[in-house]
DNA sequence: AATCCATCCAACCGCGGCAGG
DNA sequence: GCCTGCCGCGGTTGGATGGAT
């Protein structure tokens, strides 16, 4: 088993206090620095991370809600493995939290629902791919930027399409997966199983705001 | 009470993108 | 165009914890 280069150990509320004394006067930058200005015996990076997924004032610890671990579901059956993306859909969460979340509890659970391959780490490539964005690939996307253009792209085809959907029947996973193959098969996602959830899928808004 | 085992999650690593020189 | 340093991301690891035996 291979050794880590530095040991892990967890934070001391001391670290942690000098760490925000640092961040809350001089800004989250220069992080490579901030180490020897602190005095803290850390890299940079791990003083990165442990002010964006702990520290920060707006983080919100806690369970998941429902409505939280089905956003993350529809995002991530779009967006893949982006965690960051779906991160940024869900105030107050880290991208670190979301993974370890999807990791231990939603991907558990939809395997035992038969709607996730254990084998595969993109199920939304297998619905972008069946989607009328055949030129908006998300697994070639190289930036967010990008990828917030096809979710955007995919939140107008969803609208397009929504009177397509039908009342609340699951979709065949297998079906649909194999009908991916085809250029011509329409998105066909369950909105009314997510009566909730909003769709708004711009990168600067949260996921409440367009029922006004 | 002791041990084993599975799970969770905080923390680390490696890599790629980007900006500035 | 190349180099260097910084930043951010996703994948992975390992310690802590709790349940089962």
């Amino acid at each position: 088993m291979r050794r880590p280069s530095s040991e892990k150990r967890s934070w001391s509320k001391e670290e942690d206090q000098r760490l925000i004394d640092h961040v809350q006067k001089h800004g989250e930058r220069c992080w490579p620095s901030l180490p020897r200005a602190t005095g803290l015996r850390r890299c940079g990076k791990s003083c990165r991370l442990r002010w964006l997924n702990y520290l920060k004032p707006d983080i919100k610890r806690g369970d998941f809600g429902e409505d939280e671990e089905d956003l993350i579901i529809r995002l991530h059956a779009l967006l893949g493995n982006r965690w960051s993306l779906i991160a940024g859909r869900l105030p107050g969460r880290t991208d670190n939290e979301v993974k370890n979340y999807w990791n231990s509890h939603i991907r558990k659970k939809l395997i035992q629902m038969g709607r996730h391959d254990p084998n595969s780490n993109n199920v939304g490539d297998r619905y972008i791919k069946r989607s009328t964005l055949n030129s908006n690939n998300i697994a070639n996307q190289k930036d967010d930027h990008e990828a917030s253009n096809v979710v955007n792209n995919l939140h107008n085809n969803v609208t397009t399409h929504k009177n397509l959907i039908d009342d609340g029947e699951e979709e065949d996973d297998d079906d649909n997966h194999q009908a991916s193959e085809s250029s011509t098969s329409k998105p066909k996602f369950n909105l009314n199983a997510f009566p909730d959830l909003n769709l708004d899928l711009t990168l600067t808004t949260t996921y409440h705001s367009n029922n006004n």
